[in-house]
DNA sequence: CTGGGTTACGTTTTT
DNA sequence: CGTAACCCAG
């Protein structure tokens, strides 16, 4: 946590120690250490001054080179405390930080490393009073956006149809990562719908600062008003930072540039890792550029290119390289290894979404007693998060233990969100937005009206909303009873901050809880749901009693702001425990940096993945593709990727055909699985309702279970096509959701016979007759 | 003001 | 299908 002010001078007892340490080091590590590296990983390694790009392929061992690069400044004796790290996640961080603590054991406590929102916002809190703000800023999660906006448009007067809230954030986001401000929007296009969101976005702006809170592009944004006007801060900052290292750098923002480009203005050495054919969040604002012109903005740089894959098969490279070969915006470059050829490429076609579930699990069982796996060396891969359901039900009805990365995050839910924004409010009472989420949790007698009546008063009389709480001003204005709550709260919230002084987090987190008495009504509720919250809550107050136990005794009062700081910006991809044995269940972006045996890419459908509206845009489609890149790289072993003829969405059947980039996979390197024999699915077993019991968890692929799939081949549902009329090239039929169209094409035999539909409504289609149920005209 | 019930609505992907 | 904003009867 670091939480000394930034200093000028290296503590030289720092220094001291590394002296000593550094014998020792080139003792126990020395060469070996070195030596577990290829000749151009060394180079990267010790190449330490001056700006230097790796351009580091899937599974090079990017990860290796960056730790070892910490390590070996450490072991030159640079003091911990001037490196920036800046990584995806907080989770690779924290991953790295325990693996250069393994290589230089305490020499690297003081490392400033993790990600760019949280290593900027621990800057601000050093330097928020700057800038006009309290080092007790709240941070705004997307959400907490999206409702302020939500209110500020309700205030206004316009109405959330046709002018969507989250289009409203969107367009705000991107005008302040464009630095663009409220004025300059506004004049930049006169129409109306620019007018009015630059109205929201001034007032947006306004509010937060009112609120001391920041969102997290301020987060960024914030640092770089604090560099631009204020040289002596920027001029501490570029001293201490002698060596930047930045991770995933094909995915920084133009913000971010800008950033780095600040930073090491002084020394110039910024090291930069990435490989732009994983570049996947050019939709957040991610701009490849920047990898591209690393050269151009540091002439004198040196670059490195690391090609020698140490992970996967050649089967799965050969497969990855097909499918990035597709794209016209990339750097030619040739990764090889000298692994094995390995198994071949799985292809499982599936009926729908339910069938791929079942099958995914049938090859988890195969495969962990064939490869004699563990459950936690699979990873199932989907595009969207909906996704996951399907997967999950087999996983479940099998007994499968298995872990969702993402989805809805911890801090995200009802309950917890309630928790935090007390909390919020407790240590940051400017924070507006929190008050105004709690006041009335759990029901307390004030409602809409009774809010909408303190805060105009409450703006009348300039104070916040808080502070107007006890004001004599709302007697005859609210009923008594209601005045009675409101000044009942205002005193609860008061106790608090008083005794946030005095109690541990831990203690006050306890304390709030139960006085505000959340257990106790999720208790009496008692549903299955109510008492998982329940457990949530617990679950959250463990963790701030952990966060106060571990804490430094020198760091006594801003540990409320940095537990909250924290986890606003934690992820559940930080936070999963990828040790547990299970099946790891995840988008294709949470994927991004892991990798695992065996991997399972499902809904490769078009319209899915590519997912719907890339189709047409080139640069969008490129994206997707470098996603499905990233997903077959993470395979070690085998690969499998499977697709749904049909598959439910917004609750209803749609048909869809096999994703373009399964054709994009040389042939030769896929086998379909079970060709005309079905595998047998426990499919016509119907589902009753009693049934559905969870399943005991039953570790790895039970040996019964398994069998039942080989013994239960169920040939029904393969005869039922319609040959009652011929369908020949140039047919008129109709399907079922597409509705009229022409058939352009046939191929294939048998129930393999896809053909080629030109819908009147959406236009070409790749159809499986066999699944297609077309009709005549 | 509350809470239940309804309808409308939407899905990328994440710090 | 699932969630979240919205409405209306107590």
């Amino acid at each position: 946590m670091a939480p000394e002010a930034p200093s000028l001078i290296p503590p030289l007892s720092g220094g001291v120690d590394n002296l000593a340490f550094r014998s020792v080091f080139r003792y126990t590590f020395g060469m070996s250490f070195l030596q577990e590296l290829n000749p151009v990983q060394r180079d990267a390694v010790s190449a330490v001054d001056g700006p230097v790009l790796i351009v580091a392929g899937a599974g090079s061992g990017k990860t290796r080179v960056l730790t070892y690069r910490c390590a070996h400044l450490i072991d030159t004796g640079v003091a911990p405390g001037s490196i920036l790290a800046l990584t995806f996640t907080n989770k690779a961080a924290g991953e790295m930080k325990e693996r250069i603590a393994g290589l230089v054991g305490e020499g690297s406590r003081g490392i400033w490393m993790g990600t760019f929102h949280s290593m900027f916002a621990r800057m601000l809190r050093f330097e928020a009073e700057r800038i006009g703000y309290q080092r007790s800023f709240t941070i705004y999660d997307s959400d907490d956006s999206l409702s302020l906006i939500r209110s500020i448009m309700n205030s206004f007067g316009i109405p959330g149809q046709q002018f969507s809230p989250q289009g409203v954030r969107s367009r705000i986001s991107l005008a302040k990562n464009s630095m663009v401000s409220p004025k300059a929007y506004r004049e930049t296009s006169p129409d109306p719908m620019a007018e009015k969101t630059a109205l929201i976005y001034e007032e947006y702006e306004r509010r937060l600062k009112k609120s001391n809170a920041m969102d997290f592009d301020d987060l960024l944004l914030k640092p770089l008003e604090l560099f631009a006007h204020h040289k002596d801060v920027l001029e501490r900052y570029q001293y201490r930072f002698k060596y930047l290292l930045v991770d995933e750098y094909q995915d920084t923002n133009r913000v971010q540039y800008r950033l780095l480009r600040e930073l090491a203005g002084l020394h110039h050495n910024i090291c930069v890792v990435g490989d732009d054919a994983q570049s996947i969040y050019a939709f957040r604002g991610a701009d490849i550029r920047n990898m591209l012109d690393f050269e151009k903005d540091y002439p004198e740089c040196r670059v490195f290119r690391l090609e020698e894959n140490y992970r996967s098969t050649q089967t799965i490279l050969a497969a990855a390289d097909g499918i990035i070969r597709h794209n016209i915006d990339q750097i030619p470059k040739k990764l090889w290894t000298s692994n094995a050829t390995g198994d071949l490429i799985t292809l499982q076609t599936c009926e729908d979404d339910r069938d791929e579930g079942y099958k995914v699990v049938s090859a988890v069982q195969e495969e962990s007693l064939h490869r004699k796996l563990d459950l936690k060396d699979f990873a199932v891969l989907y595009r969207t998060n909906a996704q996951s359901r399907s997967i999950e039900d087999a996983l479940r009805r099998n007994g499968i233990p298995y872990i969702i990365v993402g989805g809805v995050a911890f801090y995200k839910r009802k309950e917890i969100k309630d928790i935090l924004s007390y909390l919020n409010v407790l240590a940051n009472p400017a924070d507006t937005e929190s008050l105004l989420r709690v006041i009335n949790v759990p029901a307390r007698g004030i409602g809409d009206t009774t809010v909408g009546k303190i805060r105009s008063l409450a703006d009348a009389h300039r104070v916040t909303l808080l502070e107007f709480l006890p004001s004599g001003h709302l007697e005859g204005v609210i009923a008594d009873r209601t005045l009675k709550s409101v000044r009942q709260f205002h005193a609860l919230l008061m106790k608090y901050i008083r005794l946030k002084e005095e109690m541990s987090v831990g203690e006050l987190a306890r304390a709030l809880v139960d006085e505000i008495g959340v257990l106790q009504a999720l208790k009496e509720e008692n549903t299955s749901e109510s008492l998982n919250r329940r457990e949530n809550i617990q679950e959250l107050v463990s963790a701030l009693t952990e966060f106060s136990e571990k804490q430094p005794e020198s760091n006594q009062e801003a540990k409320l702001e940095d537990f909250l700081a924290e986890v606003s910006l934690v992820s559940d991809l930080d936070t999963a425990e990828f040790g547990r044995n299970a099946v790891t269940l995840m988008t294709l972006h949470a994927a991004k940096g892991l990798e695992f045996p065996v991997v399972f890419i499902t809904g490769l459908e078009e319209g899915l993945f590519p997912l719907g509206g890339a189709e047409s845009d080139r640069k969008e489609l490129e994206e997707e593709r470098r996603l499905m890149y990233v997903g077959i790289t993470r395979a070690k072993q085998k690969l499998y990727l499977s697709w749904a003829a049909s598959r439910y969405r917004f609750g209803e059947l749609s048909h869809s055909a096999k994703s373009r980039f399964l054709d994009e996979i040389d042939e030769s390197l896929i086998r379909p699985e079970g060709g005309n024999r079905p595998r047998a699915t426990p499919y016509r077993r119907p589902d009753l309702p009693g049934m559905r019991r969870p399943a005991e968890r039953k570790p790895k692929g039970a040996p019964d279970d398994s069998q039942k799939y080989f013994s239960d081949v169920t040939p029904e549902y393969e005869n039922e096509s319609q040959d009652a009329f011929q369908i020949k090239v140039g047919s008129r039929v109709v399907h079922e959701s597409f509705g009229n169209g022409r058939i352009l094409a046939l191929d294939g035999s048998g129930d393999n016979t896809r053909a080629v539909v030109d819908f009147v409504s959406v236009g070409r289609k790749n159809l499986m007759l066999k699944y297609a149920n077309l009709r005549p005209q």
